[in-house]
DNA sequence: CAATCTGGTTTTAAGATGCAACCCTATTCG
DNA sequence: CGAATAGGGTTGCATCTTAAAACCAGATTG
């Protein structure tokens, strides 16, 4: 049974799952944040059939979140780079990591430990914040009545 | 086939992925951060299969994200509600409505317009930032040698 | 030339999905 | 009281998705 598609969802978030929702396509978009070009890489490192590699490369890169660049070497050898769309996704991908960490951590991995390359210092923490910096959680924020989705009433 | 599951991934994300990742979770924690609890209400608002939104209402419940309360009206009356693990999923799901406005905006849905309850001013922009509050690409970070992912040089 | 590199493509069986019908308990209303 | 409604499921079925494994074809290398 094919599944839903959000193509023409009124919603951003659906649409945005339409293009890196499929199961895989946000660990092969972290993998490239590490660097990660190759599709032998990609195989190996993720554990993925093949076929299903294929497919998730050919619809991130059909969705302008990858490119695939022939390298030229060995008659047929392509790299999968992010394209500024990809790189946009780093906040996503982050946020999703320090979930993880505080609620599931993975065994041997320890919390994410990033540093500003400028200056080696860590970078905050990935939050929703206010205008002055300051975390906010759900109960903090509202949208405006007319900005609401239809039919929602302001309870968030 | 079933899908591959990451319970022993040594990654915190593909752990994430796990609980939240399925088609449709996301997008169910989105509608119970605006205020959705009921079944029926959950089922009309995404346009879901009755016997999917079972499935993830379930795990989600499984997981942690969702309790399901018995608010014993009409006889069998719940309500599925955010945990406190549910709520810090708030900004990842942000994130990923930045990203899409940003690079496939809905039709007739503006950008993100959420407001800081306290003061009714504009959130920031949910981004990787440094200890001074400036937004960081993934090409100003790095992550310590000791603390990269198995066979990862730092390229990032 | 055979072996290797490279990124696929194809086959097949088991799961996942969505649609629609059905189910069962509790409550309400004519 | 019985029918209708509320509520949240459960089931059957056809179709799509997935993963494993085998196969493929062009280019390169020893």
């Amino acid at each position: 049974m094919a599944r839903k598609r959000f193509d023409d969802s009124q919603c951003s978030v659906a649409r945005a799952l339409n293009e890196v929702g499929d199961w895989w396509s946000l660990l092969i978009v972290l993998h490239a944040m590490y660097g990660t070009r190759r599709f032998v890489d990609f195989q190996q490192e993720l554990g993925i059939a093949k076929n299903i590699l294929c497919d998730r490369l050919a619809r991130l890169v059909e969705n302008g979140v990858l490119r695939k660049v022939d390298v030229g070497e060995h008659g047929s050898r392509f790299e999968y780079r992010l394209t500024e769309k990809g790189r946009d996704l780093f906040p996503v991908v982050i946020a999703l990591r320090q979930w993880g960490d505080k609620w599931n951590p993975a065994p041997d991995q320890g919390p994410l430990d990033l540093r500003d390359r400028a200056t080696g210092r860590p970078i905050q923490e990935v939050q929703v914040r206010d205008a002055d910096g300051q975390s906010l959680s759900i109960r903090d924020v509202f949208v405006p009545d007319e900005n609401l989705p239809a039919g929602k009433k302001n309870s968030a």
